[in-house]
RNA sequence: AGUCCUUUAGCUCAGCUGGUUAGAGCGCUACACUGAUAAUGUAGAGGUCCGCAGUUCGAGUCUGCGAAGGACUACCA
């Protein structure tokens, strides 16, 4: 091993990660770091399961940061933190892809392709991505286990989810229903309420809206609307989905909602009618510019149409009417064309009637099955009932339909030119932006039959699939739900106990959510998915839900028996037998599960739900179906050992997605929370703060941002840039920034240690020196070094990365670098080696060795690297990585804040004098005699003297004046305390604010010398005391002085004769150890020196011969006056020209 | 339409429980330093703290009403 700290040529993070990370490949540091905490309390963290069916992207190096950082945190503290990574590999994203890659749809499957075919089409599609994702974890230095991950299509994985859909089932928690749902025809499936939820699904599309006209039917019920000047009497309702219009049953209005009737003309035919609509709507369809028109003044085509108000209603006496059907393509089965009342209408928008279409809308059908009204049901060609619109969204096609119905309920003359219409231009894989919509084509038709009232086009907000990105359908289906709603109420408890980082999301965003929440749709009619383990028998009145392989087994070996299969097909499987191998003989998928069929308790048939599980109840089960339970590691579960997490992290879009499911099902299952500590993190926007996204092309590859700078800066910019929680505008420039700024300023002091402790020899072998003997420096870097110790820890056991990573950061750049460093510099070159000098060494090792430490959960490489260099030397450690070490404890005996305080004065006294001398171009080269404070108590000059020399030497003055003389010399200034004054006064602060502020410097001293004032406000007499000001001595007249806050330097600009050589003996070695360097001498070279002869410079130089001799390492030292150009180097100090020589000795 | 978040210097962000001169880094300009040197330091310019109203002696900070951007929610005709 080498004896010497590597100082490496340039520094490359880049290079260091590829080098670090062969380190740790070689000496599997991430196995060690669980070994070695094997039997120490675990911190459960659980990893949300990616989709390895597309390219990750810079946000996931983003989410693994956060996730890395706290294990590696938890790690150090001493827990064993294992993570098992995971793939999400089922569901509508891989189906989709492969229908895409294999050029078919949904429709095709089970015909050109066999269901078999198309599951392997998607096993082989799902891990697509696989090698990039690892490779990225892998560089990013993200520990996960990828060796072992779950994968969710895995049959133990599967039959995990049966169990727990099974104790789902027998808590009576499944049901199925008939409802209106969302429902994507591209994709052929319904969706879930969370799916919908996923961002970017709602968006806002233009559609063809319109408002029709209904007739209405005079008879008993209506006949109070007329009377005899009326003309044809209708209602007017709106709809954004005019292909819904066909479908409309009945009308809804609100019952306490006012109505008028209105005569006027309609707008596009001119003819007369008379409208029905919602007092508050009015002025939105008739034009108040027109009210004072006559009616028979009107021409057709007029732009401003008259009215006239009749009547006025309440919504429930208009309850039972009746009116012609619409569009009477389809005659609907039962009840229907009625006006019936619905709470949910309003006067928001619309006519204040609405358009009730049962088999399109989920209020529609509720508030029909309530007034017994009929939807628009076709029976197709299998007997089946449908809606109108068949499940690829469109019209269904009189061919698809059953035949008796079509001559019983349909005109097929009317329905025939609109039968296999898409009801939306996306679905239709060969319309245009050409083609006509359905909506238009609808409206167009109704305007001319003098039907349509208005007809414009109108932005909403709609949902759309996920994944097709078209729009949903609102449909009828059948589907399997989770009773959700049951545990509602304990779902808020246990969130209420749940540590959200940012809190707002859980309160908010989760919270809101939970009290809103409706049952969990949880089928799907696609192939590649966990099927739903339940088996149904013709009539419904048996069901049997299957928990595990064990029982299947022995369900099919009773079908077997009677007669319903001829051999169980998974007869291989050996029960009980855990391996891999063993579970590879089966496939729980479709269509294999399709084909079992099982015998009912009366000896019936029960064939399987076709239905597949929503693919978010896959990953929400993770927890469990990771660790195979409860068929493998029980125990581990149940007793707490791996579950509920410590800990996830995902990006706040999951929290109706992965955080809910979670939730929902460590509450319905355990009655337990999932996880007691979440950080939700912000979205990544590219540096303008746009979203990114590849349509704008504006995405990072974070594979190339990892390669041009190492991962240590990235993580380190987006752990430090912002909270995790807000959204990171990445800026590419900001990681160049954190090379600069931190890393190097890192590297820089390391590099600067390891110069002089190489050539010391230093190797941390003495003991370490005491703190009464080490100078006020070091006690005071030692005394920030605990406090950030303390800092750090505080930040990542409060989850907060960010602030942890910041305190680190103006540590080093600030307190390490620029102040102790530059400081100290002196002391590590030259010279003996005294106990100042292994101080100065011990002090600045352990803040790098500490600092190491600290810094290695976000940068996990350059950490490791710095520690180790710094450890092969020293040997202070066994571990051999800084990732196995033990976090620091702060010792907080070494912290004086007094200490922190008076080195604050230092520095502000110093930038001061600086200041000063820049103001009068005086060099800092130049000594100079002294500098005055004034001050106001014993314990700030106590402060100041003990801080006496790094002022001094860092301003270069000889001497520090005290002045606290009350004589007059000193202008002061008074300034009132508001804080206590505030409380005391209250009202009459204004006053006495400028009472104080007027004080004449008599006035002031007075104050000062009593401890007490009196001033009068407003003929009242109020003692003021010292406390209740602040007063500053501003100014020395007579004297160059700067002030900041309370403390104030003047600076004796006067040089003598003696400061004025001294000064030029500073210049000259400042240029002999330039020349020094020019000409590569080693550090340790001695020289022979000769100065050339100068009036202004000889006596200068045989006065500090030795103090110049000593600063350049000169064994002698001559002033000469042959020299010239070309014997030596010419200098110049200020006008002064001479020549130097210097010769290696 | 509702809920939540954000809004402070040209840019990225601090600013604790209200206290009177609002900070840092980057960038820009100028200067200094020069055995940490492909470094470093110091200073300058640059702010109606999104707007309005209120509470208060005092508001970047608290309250209300708005605005802009973002995320999320909704059965919305």
């Amino acid at each position: 091993m080498s004896e010497k700290f590597p100082v490496y040529k340039s520094f490359d993070l880049s290079k260091i990660n590829q080098d670090v990370l062969e380190k740790w490949e070689a000496e599997n540091t991430f196995e060690e770091s669980l070994k070695s905490r094997e039997n120490n309390p675990s911190f459960v963290f659980f990893e949300g399961p990616p989709s390895a069916n597309g390219m990750p992207g810079i946000h996931h190096v983003m989410g693994r940061t956060i996730k890395d950082i706290i294990c590696r945190y938890k790690t150090l503290q001493g827990y064993k933190v294992e993570r098992k990574a995971g793939w999400d590999t089922h569901g509508l994203p891989v189906e989709l892809g492969v229908e895409k890659k294999l050029e078919i749809t949904k429709e095709d499957i089970g015909k050109k392709i066999s269901v078999d075919e198309y599951n392997a089409a998607c096993r082989a599609e799902v891990m697509k991505y696989t090698k990039e994702w690892t490779d990225l974890t892998h560089k990013m230095g993200y520990w996960v286990n990828t060796e072992d991950p779950y994968i969710t299509y895995d049959n133990k994985y599967i039959e995990t989810l049966w169990y727990l859909l099974k104790q789902l089932f027998n808590k009576d928690l499944l049901y199925k229903g008939y409802t209106i749902q969302p429902y994507s025809p591209a994709a052929g499936t319904g969706l879930s309420t969370h799916e919908l939820n996923q961002p970017g699904c709602y968006k806002d599309v233009k559609d063809t809206t319109c408002v029709a006209q209904f007739s209405i039917i005079k008879d008993e019920k209506s006949s109070f609307l007329y009377n005899e000047e009326d003309s044809d009497l209708v209602f007017i309702a709106w709809t954004t989905t005019p292909w819904t219009l066909p479908s409309n049953t009945a009308l809804a209005v609100g019952p306490g909602i006012s109505y008028v009737k209105v005569r006027s003309f309609n707008p596009y035919t001119g003819k007369p009618a008379t409208y029905i609509l919602a007092k508050e709507r009015l002025s939105a369809y008739f034009n108040p510019k027109a009210a004072e028109l006559s009616l028979a003044d009107y021409n057709k085509g007029d732009k401003l149409i008259p009215f006239e108000l009749v009547e006025e209603f309440k919504g429930k006496d208009l309850a039972g009417i009746k009116y012609e059907q619409l569009l009477p393509w389809v005659k609907p089965d039962g009840k229907a064309f009625e006006v019936i009342t619905g709470d949910f209408v309003t006067t928001e928008d619309g006519t204040g009637i609405v358009h009730i279409a049962p088999t399109f809308g989920a209020d529609d059908n509720r508030v029909a099955k309530m007034a017994d009204i009929a939807g628009l049901i076709l029976v197709d060609k299998d007997g089946n009932t449908q809606p109108m619109v068949d499940k690829t969204g469109r019209f269904f096609r009189l061919e698809d339909l059953d035949k008796e119905f079509i001559n019983k309920f349909i005109d097929e003359e009317k329905y025939s030119e609109w039968a296999g219409r898409y009801v939306k231009n996306a679905y239709d894989s060969e319309a245009n932006d050409e083609t006509p919509t359905l909506d238009v084509d609808i409206s167009v038709m109704l305007k001319l039959e003098n039907k349509a009232f208005k007809v414009e086009k109108h932005v909403h907000n709609y949902p759309h699939c996920w994944r097709t990105d078209k729009p949903i359908l609102y449909y009828p289906l059948d589907s399997w739900f989770i009773k959700t709603t049951n545990v509602k109420g304990r779902m808020m408890e246990l969130n209420n106990t749940i540590n959200w980082k940012p809190k707002s999301t859980g309160e908010g965003r989760f919270g809101k959510w939970l009290e809103n929440l409706v049952d969990w749709n949880l089928s799907r009619s696609r192939y590649w998915g966990t099927p739903l383990p339940i088996w149904a028998s013709e009539d419904r009145s048996q069901l049997k839900c299957i928990g595990s392989v064990e029982e299947l087994m022995a369900e099919i070996n009773k079908s077997v028996e009677a007669g319903f299969m001829t051999e169980n097909p998974y007869k291989e499987f050996i029960v009980g037998d855990f391996s891999k191998e063993n579970y590879e003989k089966i496939d729980l998928h479709r269509p294999y599960v399709d084909n079992i069929v099982l015998v009912g308790e009366n000896g019936e048939k029960l064939h399987r739900e076709l239905d597949l599980i929503d693919v978010w109840f896959d990953s929400g089960a993770m927890p469990y179906a990771q660790a195979h339970y409860p068929f493998e590691n029980r125990e581990d579960i149940e007793s707490g050992k791996k579950f509920p997490a410590d800990f996830i992290a995902e990006g706040v879009d999951q929290t109706r997605g992965w955080f809910f499911t979670l939730h929902a099902l460590g509450t319905m299952l355990f009655d337990s929370v999932a996880f007691k500590n979440i950080i939700s993190n912000g979205l990544v926007l590219d540096a303008k703060g746009n979203k990114m996204s590849k349509r704008l092309g504006n995405g990072i590859d974070p594979f190339g941002a990892l390669e041009k700078f190492g991962s240590d800066p990235v993580r380190w910019y987006m752990a430090t840039n912002s909270q995790p929680w807000d959204n990171l505008k990445f800026d590419i420039n900001g990681v160049e920034e954190t090379r600069r700024k931190f890393f190097g300023t890192l590297y820089n002091t390391y590099s600067f240690f390891a110069l002089y402790a190489n050539i010391d020899g230093f190797k941390y072998a003495e003991k370490d020196i005491e703190l009464n003997d080490r100078p006020e420096i070091d006690r005071w870097i030692l005394s920030i070094l605990n406090s950030l110790v303390l800092e750090v820890k505080d930040s990542f056991e409060a989850f907060e990365p960010t602030r942890a990573g910041r305190a680190i950061q103006n540590f080093v750049s600030e307190n390490l670098s620029n102040w102790y460093v530059r400081l100290s510099r002196k002391r590590y070159w030259g010279g003996e080696y005294s106990t100042d000098k292994i101080s100065a060494y011990q002090t600045l090792y352990k803040c790098l060795e500490t600092v190491s430490i600290l810094m290695s959960p976000i940068a996990p490489f350059y950490s490791d690297m710095l520690f180790r260099d710094l450890n092969s030397i020293t040997n202070r450690f066994d571990d051999i990585s800084v990732h196995l070490a033990k976090f620091p404890e702060a010792d907080s005996s070494l912290i004086d804040k007094e200490l922190e305080e008076r080195m604050d004065m230092a520095q502000n006294i110093s930038s001061m004098v600086l200041g000063l001398r820049r103001k009068v171009k005086l060099r800092v080269r130049q000594p100079l005699s002294k500098i005055m404070i004034p001050i106001l108590d014993d314990r700030t000059e106590a402060q100041i003297e003990a801080v006496r020399n790094i002022i001094l030497s860092e301003i270069n003055v000889k001497d520090i004046e005290y002045i606290t003389d009350t004589s007059g010399i000193l202008v002061k200034r008074i300034k009132p305390n508001f804080k206590t004054l505030g409380p005391k006064y209250g009202k009459q602060m204004k006053q006495i604010a400028a009472a104080i502020n007027g004080l004449e410097q008599n006035a002031i001293v007075e104050f000062e010398k009593d401890g007490k004032y009196e001033i009068s406000v407003d003929g009242e007499s109020l003692s003021i005391d010292l406390s209740d000001v602040e007063i500053i001595s501003e100014d020395i007249p007579g004297w160059l002085v700067a002030n900041e806050g309370r403390l104030t330097v003047a600076l004796d600009i006067n040089i003598n004769k003696e400061l004025k050589e001294e000064g030029i003996a500073r210049e000259l070695i400042n240029r002999i150890q330039n020349t020094r360097k020019e000409i590569d001498f080693e550090l340790t070279d001695k020289i022979h020196l000769c100065i050339g002869k100068h009036d202004e410079i000889n006596e200068a130089v045989n006065n500090f011969k030795d103090y110049i001799s000593t600063q350049v390492l000169a064994q002698d030292l001559s002033l000469a006056d042959d020299l010239n150009e070309e014997n030596a180097k010419q200098i110049e100090i200020d006008d002064i020209v001479t020549f130097i020589k210097i010769e290696k000795a």
